[in-house]
DNA sequence: GTAGTCGCGA
DNA sequence: TCGCGACTAC
């Protein structure tokens, strides 16, 4: 049984806005730890991983891992009937088919209630190798939602790329090329040490020339898979649109979760991190860059944009980069994140 | 010969917004008391009648009664070319053909004309019976524009109960279903008394316990016929959309008022009713339920979702109801009126 | 708030 | 088949 309580309807309905877009079906994987939600996009070509903490919630409950397939079409009706500021409740019993959502307003002389029908996905439940990237970007969402449409404004793709400079962002278009670069803040460029010591790479970077790569500054919850095993594979986006059997990868989404919790131990010392985050994260508008090597790669704009819609849940955004690996665009928030994979599109077209 | 100033013209702007979804044509009716408008909509499901009272205006001028036959597209579009704040004056000759517009701007130093065709339209001016509803319920209009549009985003109708809880409204769709109650705010339900004492049936419900039905809470000037000839018949909205003849109703249409004051006496005495609807109905934002027995109806929320484009004109709205007859949605404005009859659906469907 | 896309009605 | 209106996205 799920009971999830949140202050907030207007958190629910914002992350709902940042990937419905992007995906119409996904299954919610709840367990006590909170909930989970990873999918590929429609043309598999960008994955969208989120985690809901448990503490995030003002009361959360879920007796066994349960996984809640939702149509986001709906969820997102259901959604628009709360207010913003609406406290929301999900609940599900055991092998339940619906999904209640109770909204009370602030003065609670309104209470909805709704029951959404739910259905069963077969998951397509990926992997996520853990990546130990070359580049890491952060800086205000709202920075990177403006580069990114802007750029769209001129041309398909974006070349991005991480120097001593700072971070470019190039696109070409019909008529008019563009970049914008954006210089580290004073002191926020260095290199990328280890997760392990990441808690202390701010820009005092003594020390870091040990020649590592670098992992995301997050809680780690998304799965992944030290040993390999059903990796998610993005498709290159090279404009192939063409429906390609998404449902080669049986394997791993026979519907229920077989669940593989990390093997390797780095997968989630986070309380501490968090508030390093916090510091250097989400308190200031700085430019943070940090790199092991030059790194540049060409990313379709279309789902750049649609990925910066989850502007509206984060006041930073970091982007993490390696050569020929997909670009994760991670956006941290109070109690969960949100996640975008993009496979970099291939011979930089 | 009428002469109509208004002092916003936005007032008929969003009058029209309000109902020219609904009715394509229509005649208005000018009397010296003031300009009366009367239709059903296209599928004859739904009535409207909207009354602007003389007083209301900055200046009224109709020597005798006149019908203006409007197509109300037409007159949207001549309405788009007023500011709202333009002074607006409606001029018609004596049997003339077109309708004159003139917008004077707030200082005066822009002066636009505009010219109507109008055209004879077969009145379909229907008696409406002067019913006695068992329940009634007065809350924000914004309120109810809120709670049928996040239904309308579930399913097609809506199942609108009146019980000593309160009020509420349940919708059943493919994909999810959802209810809304609102709770009566304190002290605000009750039985409903006859006109005659209801100034003071606010929740202050000593002596209310005669069994006797609720009138609107209104200044009254619908056409209505004890006499019952040719009281209007609005289709029960089976999705039966057939073209029924609406020209049967002539001998009240016939383009003046025959305005049969009602026979029984309890018909306009409101100068006070409107003092305390003001306290009651205007100022603030309580939920008002009265009820003489429990009601529960359906009604399409397209229709619904259309009545409260209204909502921009006042900021209560009122809902009558009675087992089986249609529903009233009334909004009270300065100067006027518009309301709403919906035929409840049948079975419950 | 405006523009573009999709659906429904004439 | 074309036009108008409604809904969604930017």
């Amino acid at each position: 049984m799920l009971e999830a309580k949140l202050q907030e309807a207007g958190t629910l309905k914002k992350l709902l806005d940042a990937i419905k877009e992007l995906v119409t079906d996904a299954n919610f994987e709840c367990t006590e730890e909170g909930i989970n939600l990873q999918a590929m996009d429609n043309s598999h070509v960008a994955l969208v991983a989120v985690h809901l903490e448990a503490a995030g919630f003002k009361k959360f409950r879920c007796d066994r891992p349960m996984p809640l397939g939702v149509n986001l079409t709906s969820l997102t009706k259901v959604l628009k009937c709360a207010k913003d500021d609406d406290l929301c409740t999900l609940k599900a019993a055991d092998e339940a088919d619906v999904l209640n959502l109770v909204y009370e307003a602030k003065n609670s002389d309104r209470i909805a209630e709704y029951d959404m029908k739910l259905m069963d996905i077969d998951a397509d439940q990926l992997g996520i190798p853990e990546t130990e990237y070359e580049a890491r970007v952060i800086m205000p969402a709202t920075e990177f939602l403006r580069i990114v449409r802007d750029l769209s404004l001129l041309g398909e793709s974006v070349r991005i790329e991480v120097s001593k400079e700072g971070v470019r962002f190039t696109s070409e278009g019909e008529a008019a090329n563009g970049n914008v670069l954006l210089k580290p803040s004073e002191g926020k460029i260095g290199k990328v040490k280890p997760k392990s010591e990441s808690d202390d790479e701010d820009g005092d970077e003594e020390g870091s020339s040990k020649k590592t790569k670098i992992k995301e500054e997050k809680d780690d919850d998304v799965e992944m898979d030290e040993e390999q095993e059903q990796e998610f594979k993005l498709n290159s986006d090279d404009e192939g649109e063409e429906e390609q059997g998404a449902e080669d990868e049986d394997e791993e989404g026979g519907g229920s979760k077989k669940r593989k919790k990390k093997a390797n131990g780095s997968s989630k010392p986070n309380k501490k991190a968090k508030t390093k985050k916090a510091e250097k994260n989400e308190d200031d508008d700085s430019v943070v860059v940090d790199m092991n090597q030059h790194v540049s790669l060409t990313f379709s704009l279309k789902y750049l944009v649609n990925f910066s819609k989850s502007s509206s849940l984060a006041k930073r955004v970091q982007l993490m980069m390696s050569s020929d690996v997909p670009l994760l665009v991670a956006y941290d928030f109070d109690g969960g994140y949100i996640r975008y994979y993009l496979a970099p599109k291939i011979g930089d077209e």
